[in-house]
DNA sequence: CCGGCACATAGATATTTGTCAATATAAAAA
DNA sequence: TTTTTATATTGACAAATATCTATGTGCCGG
């Protein structure tokens, strides 16, 4: 099974920014509008409609317009395939095997 | 249960990169020296070493000497660390409900 | 103790990233 | 239709990142 190491990538630069872990993280508690998620920060509202585009691109979030408002909210499949993929792992350590050909 | 965001940020941009997802997934095949990796790479000796640091003082990544060699594994505690933040997700997803303050 | 091999470090550099101020767009309200 | 409010886009910029070449360090064999 040859994984798409590139797709996960995108998933894992999408997570690997504290502001943006943090809004995916808040997420989970329910779908959010943006300006709601810019009260938790510092940052200017640009500097959110970046990331928010990130997360919405890497398809991690989801996101929908409500008249005015954006909201967000976590996309499960996005969630579910990382899951996967690190359950992919450390499936036989019992074997603790060297794969190593040269030493 | 306030999470230390910072701490996971550091796994997660170790990973956020496709040389250094392949390498970590090249290890879950068991402990592997640096120029076996090298071998299924077109990256400079340097530029690996450099990957390499990153994967091991993100705490990923096991180091060890073993001669001239430098010997290389998964950390499955930090696996496992990993494992159990994603797991933290989308545990009462049935709710449905929005979080939205302001909307 | 010297030469060679494996790996690490330093310095340089091009690219990517996160951030802001300024401006544009889209939708509702007046 | 004009104004207001929420969000997006653009352009600029500093900082971080990935990569290389050149050089340093550590370990073993002769």
């Amino acid at each position: 099974m040859k994984t798409d190491f590139a797709k996960y990538v995108v998933l894992l630069k999408a997570l690997a920014d504290e502001t943006r872990l943090r809004i995916f993280d808040m997420l989970n508690e329910g779908e959010l509008c943006a300006c709601d998620i810019l009260d938790e920060f510092t940052i200017t509202q640009p500097t959110l409609s970046y990331h928010m585009k990130i997360l919405s691109e890497s398809g991690l979030v989801h996101s929908r317009r409500d008249g005015v408002w954006m909201k967000y909210s976590i996309n499960e499949e996005s969630l579910l395939l990382l899951r996967k993929f690190f359950d992919g792992f450390d499936a036989d350590s019992t074997v603790e095997r060297s794969g190593c050909e040269k030493c």
